[in-house]
DNA sequence: CTGCTAGCATA
DNA sequence: GTATGCTAGCAGA
């Protein structure tokens, strides 16, 4: 669908309600009752209805009641007296006459005009629709652009781009630090003390952007520069207070904001009572005389069912044809190796999709198109690489088609991908894309199939529901990749993350999980065994110790039998005021009673048993008789992986016993396992971010990173650290890249908060180069919101304001870990497109089977161990180039703890 | 059957 | 003190 000539109007009406109300004359009926604000809104209304053919229109007021921004800050518009009642008393009324007026009101709980207006223009651009924003707020001029005009309608004034930066000096896109300087008397927002609009955009002339003269804040010279200074933490609250949101929820569909029939009757009662002469002369003159709205460009949902060849063959000319095209599968099942095909769903435009059905098994379906015979009609264009297909977490979609010997290819975009490269922190199912992208309601899986036990296949839904819901998701599916390619296109950056990162990755991805890893479900049977044994005699001594029976595997009875029955010193609470029985706590109860000491070593066997060697055989696949891991590429905010169904990414590796497992994980005939390994990269990263000199130096020199910390803490020669001294910098280290405080540090070690606060203000003297970093990471997060990996993925950190002291700090630690933690996953995605590539390009055997965070499992032909193995940390080491070296450890040998 | 808590495995 | 996923127990449908 093209929108690109059409306009929506959006009328501030909120804005113009008190301005209609001071600015006419004291207006009543007969009955007394004020009428003014009614008929100054009114009038504008129609006035700007005639003077703009607008295709989308909405009348947008406040909601009553509180709102984010009251939350934020309590004494937001504190000042403001309460509505005169001679106002409030009209607004209901007139509500009633815009509606019978055939205007869409848009009024949504718990949020400002402002912000519904604001999201309803990114939705408008989004879609290639030009909005006009009808408003006596100045406010409103941050969200001028090319595509959004601002118009006055009492004062005639129109502001674009241009207009805007004529008017306060600054381009749009600085309006919002201007107004945060400047502050705003009504709402009762204070900016910087004696700074006016003179000031903001001399200042914003000069540095830029409010963060650069906040950084520079110490240059600005006299009174007012005193008063930046002292409003400085204060700024970026009153910019959060100021900034128009652009990402609320609206319960509507953008295509609903289009001109109503005029309701004669209703509007006709309306200015009789109220004694809108003219008004009501107009009306009997011509009571129909709204003007048409256009809706042949409006593309109604208009979804088809295909059971014939000659619809299907139809379709597929018309999305041969189109430029782009979304696609989706419906299937029986949600593990995408158990899942069998049921359908397949197009969408060409939005609202033009069709669903074809070809196993839907129930009494009464109708005879469907064979499922080979449409997959080969379909082949050509599935596997084409134009990258014309769209989807939505195509991996699933990638796994259907492999059943049936289809390999997808040319991807345009994937909106689970976009969404997650935009926004990570957010959910990105497909409904939750729908609702904040497009304000538009879609129907769940779950309202189809039903849930629970009384679920049912996708098989035996209807046809005509399934093709509603298939259809829809394609349809919106497209939609919502409208919506979010420009704004990703918008940033160098996140266009990067996205299209040499994530979309890559989303293939090899496929594959990994398509391979699979093998086996040895014989040690693991005997292990478990072996375990079972050894809880059994566990088991016996905590009976023997408790002098009774009971069940290990309960926290409440173990706590019932230490804290009740024997009297044990309670060490710790859980949250919910229960005694804690953790390890840590029965590992200090344990040095005076042997009972602990017997639940430990029980919990240690049961985790082991039950979570892997009971577990893994379980989960290893009928057909291929390996186990086939999913990857999650959207879940971690910070743009890790995550493995379920099994895990794959938390087998043992501390203790020997738990080690074992991974000689369970072996390689087929012929084959050995190879596992490659990034060397402390997170620690090498915080050297980058930080470019401290002497981080830096350790490692360009290739030295032991603990010890050298050690050395300086402890203000020893590198070669006279001991094990302890080691050890306690390793604990330091990693407390650095969890953004620790000295409290935590403390419980780590065992210290006193003192002596913890001791060692991390030797650590800050020894680097300083990483004390400002991790100073200037906490500004940047509070200031933007965010903050960002080497290759500019973006980490939200939603709570980084929060009045909540736990809560804040507890962000601030997460603005801390994500830069390192993030640039590491973008840094092992980016080994794996290389190593990829590489065995692609030599055309090797060799295939990726696993991904463990800073560690890349391999399987791996005999005939080509040496070449792999030599090549592969060259691969690894060279896809970015740090400030320091990148060094990876690498081993092969018969299963995977063989090939440490 | 679902959702919660406690506990613990990994990087 | 960061980021995850899975198990068992248990309470309330």
């Amino acid at each position: 669908m093209n929108d690109s000539a059409k306009t929506l109007l959006l009328v501030d009406g909120s804005s113009y309600l008190y301005r209609a109300f001071h600015a006419l004359p004291d207006l009543r009926n007969a009955a007394g009752e004020p009428t003014n604000a009614m008929k100054g809104v009114l009038a504008m209304l129609r006035r700007l209805q005639k003077d703009y053919a607008a295709d989308y229109i909405a009348c947008v007021f406040d909601a009553k009641g509180k709102t984010f921004r009251d939350d934020l800050y309590p004494d937001y518009k504190a000042h403001r007296p309460p509505m005169p009642e001679d106002l409030a008393q009209q607004i209901a009324p007139l509500h009633d006459m815009i509606r019978a007026d055939g205007w869409p009101l848009v009024i949504v709980e718990g949020v400002e005009a402002d912000d519904v207006i604001g999201t309803l223009v990114r939705h408008a651009t989004a879609r290639g629709v030009h909005s006009i924003v009808s408003t006596g707020d100045k406010d409103m001029a941050q969200l001028v652009d090319g595509h959004v005009t601002l118009v006055n309608t009492m004062s005639e004034e129109t502001l674009d781009t241009a207009g805007v930066a004529a008017k306060f000096g600054v381009p749009p896109a600085r309006i919002v630090d201007y107004l945060t300087l400047v502050g705003d008397s009504v709402d009762n927002v204070p900016g910087v003390a004696k700074c006016g609009p003179k000031t903001a955009a001399k200042w914003l002339g000069e540095y830029g952007t409010l963060d650069t003269l906040l950084a520079r804040a110490d240059e600005v010279k006299g009174v007012v520069g005193e008063n930046l200074r002292s409003a400085r933490d204060w700024l970026p609250q009153a910019r959060v207070l100021v900034t128009i949101k652009t990402d609320v929820e609206l319960p509507f569909d953008f295509d609903d904001l289009v001109r109503k029939p005029r309701d004669t009757e209703a509007l006709r009662a309306l200015f009789e009572r109220y004694e809108f002469r003219s008004w009501l002369r107009e009306l009997d003159a011509a009571p129909n005389a709204t003007p048409e709205q256009d809706r042949s460009g409006l593309h109604r949902a208009h979804y088809e069912t295909i059971l014939d060849a000659d619809r299907l063959d139809a379709w597929i000319a018309r999305l041969a044809a189109a430029p782009a095209f979304a696609f989706d599968t419906e299937t029986t099942a949600l593990n995408p190796m158990q899942a069998e095909l049921v359908g397949l769903s197009f969408a060409v435009a939005p609202g033009e999709a069709a669903y074809v059905p070809l196993a839907h098994h129930y009494a009464g379906a109708p005879a469907q198109l064979g499922r080979d015979t449409v997959l080969a009609r379909l082949k050509p264009l599935l596997e084409a690489q134009d990258a014309k297909i769209i989807g939505q977490h195509l991996k699933y979609d990638r796994h259907i088609l492999a059943h049936y010997g289809i390999a997808l290819g040319g991807v345009a975009d994937d909106t689970l991908l976009q969404s997650y490269v935009l926004e990570a922190h957010q959910p990105h199912e497909l409904g939750s894309l729908a609702t904040r992208h497009l304000g538009l309601a879609t129907l769940s899986y779950d309202d189809v199939t039903g849930k629970g036990a009384a679920r049912i296949g996708f098989d035996q839904v209807s046809i005509e529901r399934a093709t509603e819901y298939a259809a829809e998701d394609a349809d919106v599916t497209l939609r919502v990749r409208d919506a979010l390619a420009p704004r990703i296109a918008a940033s160098d950056t996140l266009e990067f993350v996205y299209r040499q990162i994530e979309l890559p990755v989303a293939d090899i991805l496929f594959r990994m999980e398509r391979a699979g890893v093998l086996l040895d479900r014989t040690l693991l049977a005997v292990q478990s065994g072996e375990l079972g044994v050894k809880m059994l005699a566990a088991e016996q001594r905590a009976f023997q110790e408790a002098g009774q029976p009971f069940n290990l595997g309960s926290p409440k009875q173990i706590g019932d039998i230490l804290f009740v029955q024997k009297g044990l010193p309670v060490i710790k609470k859980t949250p919910s005021g229960a005694p804690s029985t953790d390890e840590e706590t029965l590992e200090q109860l344990a040095l005076d009673h042997p009972i602990a000491r017997a639940i430990l070593d029980y919990r240690a066997l049961a985790k082991l048993k039950s979570t892997y060697t009971d577990k893994l055989p379980q989960m290893i696949d009928r057909k291929t008789g390996r186990v086939h891991t999913s990857y999650s590429q959207a879940t971690a905010v910070t743009g890790r992986l995550a493995s379920s169904e099994p895990n794959l990414q938390n087998i043992p590796a501390r203790t020997a016993e738990g080690r074992r497992i991974r000689e369970a994980f072996i390689a087929p005939p012929g084959h050995v396992l190879l596992s490659a390994d990034y060397s402390q990269i997170e620690l090498r990263i915080m050297a980058h971010l930080s470019d401290d000199a002497g981080l830096l130096t350790a490692f360009a020199e290739d030295r032991d990173i603990h010890a050298a910390t050690a050395a300086e803490v402890f203000g020893v020669p590198l070669d006279a650290v001991n094990a302890e001294q080691r050890r306690m910098a390793k604990v330091i280290n990693f407390g650095l890249i969890y953004g620790m405080s000295a409290f935590g540090l403390a419980s780590q070690l065992n210290l006193e908060r003192a002596a913890a606060q001791a060692y991390i203000d030797r650590y800050f003297t020894r680097y300083p180069g990483v004390a400002d970093y991790m100073q200037r990471t906490r500004e940047a997060a509070r200031s933007r919101g965010y903050v960002e990996t080497v290759f500019g993925r973006r980490l939200y950190l939603p709570e980084i304001n929060a009045k909540n002291p736990q809560r804040r700090q507890g962000a601030e630690r997460a603005a801390i870990n994500a830069p390192m933690q993030g640039t590491a996953a973008d840094l092992i995605k980016l080994a794996m497109i290389a190593v990829q590539r590489w065995l692609d390009a030599q055309q090797l055997g060799s295939r990726l089977l696993l991904q463990v965070h800073d560690e890349l499992v391999l399987e791996v032909p005999q005939g080509e161990l040496d070449r792999v193995r030599t090549e592969l940390p060259a691969l690894m080491c060279e896809v970015a180039t740090l400030k320091v070296p990148l060094r990876v450890g690498i081993g092969a040998g018969r299963n995977w703890e063989a090939a440490h």
